[in-house]
RNA sequence: GGUCCGUUCGUCUAACGGUUAGGACGCCAGGUUUUCAUCCUGGUAAUAGGGGUUCGAUUCCCCUACGGACUACCA
């Protein structure tokens, strides 16, 4: 009755997740896919998806970082519900905004015998860390066995205690974690995990210069934002008992945990980073970031001519799978396929060629008008100016030829620009004595054309050329020859049809003439 | 070093004890496109190793190996 009782209450409440980014950087790509997750997570079980910066660490804070995040989510199509730059009910969403409420948690359990203040300086932790080490201490840490020789509030005495923080000596607040206890995380993806306390420290929940670490304020804040599901990166499993355990020093209840599998490096092993994408050329950020110290520039999808769609669907499966062979899916399919349960639990490597075939799988179901503005913004960048009918004839040639945004250009160039140089190689395979004679012909047949129709076009074209007597492949490979310049693009019907009379009669003299 | 997590084709993965171990990317070959790309067809290629449990293990357990994360007054 009670397990009823208590599961129907948990199908009740509203599910909430947050992505807590810290504003040190650009979003890398791993970051990105987290973010989705909990969305995905959120949007398919009615939820609420927040977004919460936290900022403790003053010291690597970036400028412009935090809007870096925000528009990256924004392009993925990745919207949050609650959170810095849209508030909600449970406002400020920046911790270091909300700086003044931590103080008092840990104060609550220096009071109730579960932290202390300690008055260690650096030095004096590295003296600790050596003397352990020389001990042949397996794992020197500030814990159980060594707190009691260090300058804290549980070896000093009160009044000496009382005198340090009234002089204002800067001292950290520690987690007392206890000596011999198991501590079990249930993990949605790893199943349960446990860890024995006497491998844990005493974290320093809150520094000397006033603020929380990550470990006090994001149990602080989970908390008061009644986040119910935690779905964050592998490298917080480390730290998840510790969490755990502060959850029930302060008689909360703990949400659901998750840990995500990471993304690793294409080639060899280890977490992706920011160099692979440098030295195997593909972008590692979602949007290109220009560092505000050093000028340095890192590409991003968008501005390597990615689409958003084909981006977030590539990450999504990385890592995760709806269990079916289809491999194409828009946001709202992966949100009505998504279960937290077919995460994998081990780090995927990247695969930059995989992102680039999703993208030419989506820009082969684009709608030609989808399609004809992409390359209108293309021609804008390019200082080109055409007619919008004739980019929708374009597009429709070009559109299964392209992989990124600017291949657009690269598949279409020569619609706007008469060919200046022609491929040395083609000319000599096809050219002969009788070619300017045979093109002749070939611009009399056009000239006579009341249609130039590309699909009827096309076969009375092929029929005038075989009826003729002329060679089939060399007069086509002329005329590309004379239109585009080199071997490549579109059917030559369709390049003619888009030129037009005139246009194609001009360029076709223009070969004869060189 | 310690703690924790992980391990199916080169890569992403399916197979919740019984399959000729399936799909996708890549690669290779053929076809279509009288160009190039697309596209179509076919091919290549995997259960890390060793022990158990079981009539039967990719699947459950143990050990080994390998890989990863963490190990700050960073998140």
């Amino acid at each position: 009755m009670f397990f009823i009782f208590a599961a129907l209450i948990n199908v009740m409440k509203e599910v909430r997740v947050r992505f807590a980014p810290s504003p040190t950087g650009p979003l890398h790509i791993g970051g990105v896919r987290t973010a989705l997750y909990n969305y995905l997570f959120a949007r398919k079980n009615g939820g609420k998806f927040l977004l919460r910066i936290e900022d403790t660490d003053q010291n690597r804070y970036v400028p412009g970082a935090e809007d870096y995040i925000i528009e990256s989510l924004k392009w993925c199509g990745i919207n949050f519900d609650e959170g810095v730059s849209i508030g909600g009910p449970h406002e400020p969403y920046r911790q270091s905004e909300r700086k003044h409420l931590y103080f008092e948690y840990a104060e609550k359990l220096i009071n109730e015998g579960k932290a202390y203040y300690a008055f260690d300086t650096p030095e004096e932790l590295e003296e600790m860390r050596e003397r352990l080490t020389q001990k042949g201490v397996a794992t020197p840490q500030y814990d159980y066995l060594s707190r009691y020789e260090m300058k804290n509030s549980l070896v000093l005495s009160p009044e000496d205690v009382k005198s340090r923080l009234e002089r204002g000596d800067p001292y950290v607040i520690r987690v007392m974690i206890p000596a011999d206890r198991e501590i079990k995380v249930d993990d949605l993806i790893r199943g349960e995990v446990v860890v024995h306390t006497s491998k844990l420290d005493d974290k320093v929940l809150f520094k000397s210069d006033g603020m929380p670490t990550y470990h006090l304020a994001n149990i602080v804040d989970d908390h008061l934002m009644e986040i119910t599901h935690v779905i964050r990166g592998e490298e917080w499993l480390p730290s998840a008992p510790l969490h755990v355990l502060l959850y029930e020093y302060f008689e909360w209840d703990a949400p659901q945990f998750a840990h995500l599998p990471l993304l690793l490096k294409p080639d060899g092993n280890g977490k992706l980073s920011k160099r692979d994408g440098d030295r195997l050329g593909f972008p590692v950020f979602p949007l290109q970031w220009s560092d505000p110290k050093s000028k340095e520039i890192s590409s991003g999808y968008r501005e390597s001519g990615y689409l958003p769609d084909a981006f977030i669907n590539m990450l999504a499966m990385l890592g995760w799978n709806p269990g079916t062979e289809k491999e194409v899916f828009s946001m709202q399919e992966l949100i009505d396929a998504f279960s937290i349960d077919r995460v994998q639990k081990h780090g995927s490597k990247f695969d930059p060629e995989k992102a680039k075939w999703y993208n030419h799988q989506y820009f082969s179901v684009l709608s030609d008008n989808e399609v004809a503005h992409l390359l209108e913004k293309q021609l804008i960048g390019k200082g080109v100016n055409a007619d919008f009918g004739k980019l929708l004839e374009i597009s429709r040639l070009i559109k299964e030829r392209v992989t990124l945004i600017p291949d657009l250009w690269e598949q279409s160039y020569f619609f706007f620009k008469q060919p200046l140089t022609y491929d040395e190689k083609l000319k000599n395979k096809i050219w002969r004595p009788e070619t300017p004679e045979v093109l002749r012909h070939i611009c009399s047949f056009i000239e006579e054309q009341t249609s130039l129709q590309s699909d009827t076009f096309e076969s009375s074209l092929k029929e005038y050329i075989h009826q003729s007597g002329f060679n089939m492949g060399q007069v086509m490979n002329t005329l590309r020859l004379a239109l585009v310049g080199s071997a490549f693009g579109p059917g030559i019907a369709g390049i003619i049809s888009v030129l037009g009379k005139e246009e194609t009669i001009l360029r076709i003299n223009r070969l004869k003439n060189s």
